[in-house]
DNA sequence: TTCGTCATGTAACCGGTTACATGATTAT
DNA sequence: ATAATCATGTAACCGGTTACATGACGAA
């Protein structure tokens, strides 16, 4: 149920097409909620159907002709009724973590390449934030509409920095060991 | 595929019954990979086909018999080598983080009780890994077994803290609006 | 007597992933 | 030539959730 107010959230920002959209949630809000076309294009069609949004193709030539969504009103309180739904809380879904807990039955120089892997694609992930925000929101006080935005890099932020400890330590703790 | 592997960890620990793993589900291992009961019972036929469990029915009287998986040799290896292929990369998938970026057409009022919400339960889930270290692990050196465990602990506080710092300085950052 | 626990499972559905499919344009 | 980008989608599959189903025991 989900996908689709997070589509509806997305749109609400300008409308866009299907292969916007997956761009747009391979970036942005992609950071807290991925998806892929062909979910997005199932999700736009019941959307739709569901009157919450309208779709417009704009005729091009040479190309594909692009078939642009915008929210309607409907839709627009459809989003305002899901958001005082009380929120999933959110989950750890973690492989490496799962490794961890049978530390004594796996390939434990496999595990520590791994760490290695996690700390620096965290280190890169950060970097990312970091970058957005400098040239996103540079100056002091945010506009009202970008301050949720700016709060989720800031989470996204206080997670990869956890995450990068962690595998420091983790590391630190790991290298010692002659195996 | 790692629903079948988070099952062959926990079995490490001690041959188990679908119940059982269900119930382990919902705490330990259950804080990094979540499975529910008719998950667990589907996977355990799929690994019983496989060779990488053999089960063994315990007769009850009264109760249901419970039926007893334990890994095989084929299971471990099956562990071992799944412990040498890359981890899948975490990623965040969080509700309140897709309102945020466009926290000017929710309910503002809705969002600031979810975030109180989301404290407590971080605060929670925080003091719930303090209590299960303390009881667990509280004498200085782990065993080498336990050590994974360890620190399997200390990412979910790591996390948890990660939550916490964000979540008071959302409300602080919210609050003073009048709505 | 009603609820929770022990213990097994199935069925239907929904959501997410991967691969397939087309076809023109532009850059290397 | 080859690959990437623009742009749409479908089909098959797999994994996860919810509800259904049974039935005995013990505690409130």
């Amino acid at each position: 149920m989900a996908l689709s107010d997070a589509i509806l959230v997305c749109l609400t920002e300008r409308p866009m097409s299907g292969y916007d959209l997956a761009k747009y949630f391979d970036t942005s809000i992609g950071f807290f909620w991925h998806a892929t076309h062909p979910q997005i294009y199932r999700e736009l069609k019941k959307l739709g159907q569901r009157g919450h949004v309208v779709s417009d193709e704009e005729i091009q030539s040479g190309k594909p002709n692009r078939i642009v969504y915008c929210v309607t009103d409907a839709g627009r309180q459809a989003l305002l009724e899901w958001s005082r739904k009380p929120v999933a809380p959110a989950v750890i879904k973690d492989d490496l973590l799962v490794r961890l807990q049978a530390i004594e039955h796996i390939d434990k120089r496999a595990l520590r390449q791994q760490i290695t892997a996690r700390l620096a694609a965290h280190r890169e992930q950060l970097a990312q934030y970091h970058h957005i925000r400098d040239v996103r929101f540079s100056d002091g006080e945010p506009e009202p509409g970008d301050l949720g935005k700016l709060m989720g890099l800031e989470l996204g932020m206080e997670y990869e920095n956890g995450w990068i400890n962690w595998c420091k330590n983790a590391l630190a703790r790991l290298e010692p060991a002659g195996d």
